[in-house]
DNA sequence: GTCTATAACGGGATAGAC
DNA sequence: GTCTATCCCGTTATAGAC
């Protein structure tokens, strides 16, 4: 008798799910382990504290968007337009959504402790190659307006899945993937233009 | 001797900076009351409970806020632009930044569960004046790219407060977050943009 | 109205057998 | 690696003196 998944995985498994539905202080060791059906001291014995279990359930999920998001925007090539860089900078993550992991990134994105403590470079570095292309598509900007503008964008996108529920309930149905398609489009078109705004030279 | 505050509001006035710092789950009524000086039982006479308490200082401290904003709808008139839209909108959010109530904003922003707890209806009908008012002055919009790019617009007025601290450290360098008349004028122009984007009809 | 004291509970973490 | 049992702490909330 073989278990579909280890006993670390499950726990991860287990973490991610109930994470998302409770966020991190809502969601104890105990209600982690029953879901995954693994005894309580498991948790501490494969990964040593809760904390550093709430970075490997983040890192593991977070991971592979991050790394679409960087390989689009070098898809896109050193003369990528506008619409291109911000759409490697949000489609990524918000066709994630309605994955088994959208709840948890929703989480992460709305802690800022656990931002802080988990993405402090990732973020920044991230941030900079994002902000070396838009130097390129719209050099007339500042580099202060540049950053900013960056900034609303990813507030945008952050607020699109975080409040992805609600906009559910808002339009009375579960959105199916063209839908999902269609609600990049919509972002990249404001985003597009905002980066294209006169002002703040 | 009379006392600077009464207890109630010494209560509410250190939960307010202690929810700001270390959020909600994070924050004990043991904080609370030794920061205020105040006797543990004190806050449930007051308050009836954690939850009534958290309530009481989130309709404190918002509740100036967006009657603020609809005023300055209101003030801008039938013919309202874009530009004096979006400053109703975001304009009275990011002025009380830095102010002793800044932190709890961004905490309240970043909670689904109190945001959806105390601000149901409130945020529904403000979003329906708003909505309105797009309306009149972006008539070629559809309904629902109209919502979505208020929505958008939302996003990124959350983010700002949300991150102030965070864009601070790490780009403390590039942003200057010092100039709060500035930093609207910024999400002005970007949004407004964002609204005149051609396409989504 | 405000205090002290404590109830009742759940949390994270760990020791030690297997 | 996995279990049971337990420690120790902090939490909200309340009872009852003043």
């Amino acid at each position: 008798m073989i278990a579909r998944h280890d006993t670390k995985t499950r726990i991860l498994d287990a973490a991610e799910k109930l994470f998302g539905e409770k966020g991190f202080d809502g969601t104890s060791l105990r209600d982690i382990t029953r879901e995954a059906d693994v005894n309580l001291a498991a948790v501490n014995y494969h990964f040593q504290s809760k904390e550093s279990l709430i970075e490997a359930v983040i890192l593991r999920s977070a991971g592979p968007v991050n790394d679409r998001r960087l390989a689009m925007l070098e898809a896109a090539g050193p003369k990528a337009t506008v619409e291109q860089i911000v759409e490697a900078f949000v489609g990524p993550v918000l066709e994630y959504d309605f994955q088994p992991m959208a709840p948890l990134m929703a989480r992460v994105l709305s802690s800022p402790e656990v931002m802080q403590r988990v993405f402090k470079q990732h973020i920044e570095t991230l941030s900079r190659r994002f902000a070396d292309a838009i130097a390129e598509a719209v050099p007339e900007l500042s580099p202060s307006e540049r950053m900013w503008r960056l900034h609303f964008t990813a507030g945008a996108m952050a607020h699109t899945v975080t409040r992805a529920p609600v906009m559910r309930d808002l339009f009375g149905g579960i959105l199916d993937i063209k839908d999902r398609q269609q609600l990049i489009a919509r972002l990249v078109r404001f985003a597009a233009a905002g980066f294209r705004a006169p002002g703040g030279y």
